[in-house]
DNA sequence: ATAATATCAGTAAAATTATATCGATAAATA
DNA sequence: TATTTATCGATATAATTTTACTGATATTAT
């Protein structure tokens, strides 16, 4: 009976960060770290952290913490960055571009194969070495290569009509950068890249400091 | 004595979803919207979305709800959307370029005025309308133009150098695209926008779907 | 004019997530 | 070898965030 523990996705998305602190680590020589040394470096807590490592099953020991290699191969592997999945990216305008040229997504198990668009001129071209295909061949192609993942960076608008034909296609994970919600069958897993999102928290939290450091802390 | 609320980051991050949303509406002609409409249009909980636009000090009417117009302006309002940033970005790469070349984040309150780089071949040259700089000459742009936010999106091993810099040049807010953590007094606000990070969730969710989907449900 | 209804605002409860505490244990030190 | 120390794993507590409930009120329908 094969089951599989949910991860809260606040830890999910420490997750890659550990990654990314234990591989400069490594590089470095280190060969065993303690959740308190990641809590420092990451600015967390250190039961915090060492209850997401928990979510990985790896346990580490008394007084010296975790081997480092074994623990980025923890996390790598609940992350499911250890198989690598094909994926299109629908919309090659610049914000694809730069997608289709990030080699640090390689790392995390996402291989771009191809892009869409329905620009002429940019259709038979190929950016950062992938070929871009007409956009109306795009539900075709999916079901043939059996591709599982979707990116889609066209504009607003066209996003919905993107996301049915990425399904259509047999797609079951999508990845969003348009800011629009787009409605998907239950099945389909949908995760919003929005980068206004990271940009109304900054404004934000940049507002909030202003005020309060001028006038006296915030009240109830 | 003047005082602000802290607004819970889960609330701002929903916040711009809204103002996507209203601004859609609004441009079909509607005039009013209740909670109820917003929360299944973005697959919420109506409560949610009450208590969200609560933070933003509108009030409704029973009934009818919340008048377009008002609430799109009382949400950009409170995310400080309407008094518009000067910011800088650094490392006018790939995803820089995507990013300077983005017409939302004007919409935002946030305005590009220059990238700065530190390769020749790119300083003195102008990427979508926005001037690229010398590098070396950022601390002392920052502090004559009295530049508030950072943009950095250069490789992660110079982050932190990037930061520094910022913060030398009186910068209070720092948008960081590079997957590493940077350190910086606690006067300055950091956000990072990590694609990987997102990436994560996506390919965990996809996993958790996958196994769940075919097994039965998850144990305890 | 009266009744029915959808929705708001406020409060209470539940769920989730983060932090604190404590005994056990491996390593370092005396 | 005994003692100190840092850290783990587990459990308990606290904080935050979401969801549910209740009475009041504006609109619509009878
Ligand atoms: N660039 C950014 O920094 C940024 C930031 C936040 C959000 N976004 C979002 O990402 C998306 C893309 O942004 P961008 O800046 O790359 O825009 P862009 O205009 O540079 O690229 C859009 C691409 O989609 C293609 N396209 C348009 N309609 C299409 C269709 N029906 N089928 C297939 N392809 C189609 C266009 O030909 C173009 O190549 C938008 O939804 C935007 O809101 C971008
Ligand atoms: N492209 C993506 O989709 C993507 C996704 C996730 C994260 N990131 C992160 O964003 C950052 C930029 O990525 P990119 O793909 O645009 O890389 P890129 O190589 O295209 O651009 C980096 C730019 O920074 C400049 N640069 C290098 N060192 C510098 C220095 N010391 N001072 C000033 N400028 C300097 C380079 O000349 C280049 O123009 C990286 O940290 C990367 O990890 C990118």
């Amino acid at each position: 009976m094969a089951s599989i523990k949910i991860t809260p996705e606040p830890t999910i998305r420490r997750l890659p960060k550990y990654v990314h602190l234990l591989t400069i680590l490594k590089h470095k020589g280190v060969k065993s770290v303690s959740s308190t040394m990641i809590a420092e470096s990451l600015e967390l807590d250190s039961t915090l952290v060492r209850k997401d490592i928990e979510a990985t099953g790896i346990v580490g020991r008394p007084k010296t913490g975790f081997l480092v290699d074994k623990l980025i191969m923890a996390l790598r592997e609940h992350l499911n960055w250890n198989n690598e999945d094909d994926a299109f990216l629908i919309g090659a305008g610049s914000l694809g571009a730069a997608i289709l040229g990030y080699k640090g997504f390689r790392e995390c198990g996402l291989n771009i194969v191809a892009a869409f668009d329905n620009n002429p001129a940019k259709i038979g071209t190929v950016i950062k070495n992938v070929p871009v295909l007409d956009y109306t061949k795009l539900e075709e192609h999916c079901r043939r290569m059996h591709i599982h993942i979707g990116i889609i960076t066209v504009p607003a608008p066209v996003a919905q009509q993107t996301a049915d034909a990425l399904i259509r296609g047999g797609v079951r994970a999508i990845w969003n950068f348009s800011p629009t919600q787009i409605a998907t069958p239950q099945w389909v897993v949908v995760e919003y890249a929005q980068l206004t999102m990271s940009l109304a928290v900054l404004k934000r939290k940049l507002r909030e400091t202003e005020l309060t450091d001028n006038s006296i802390q915030e009240t109830k």
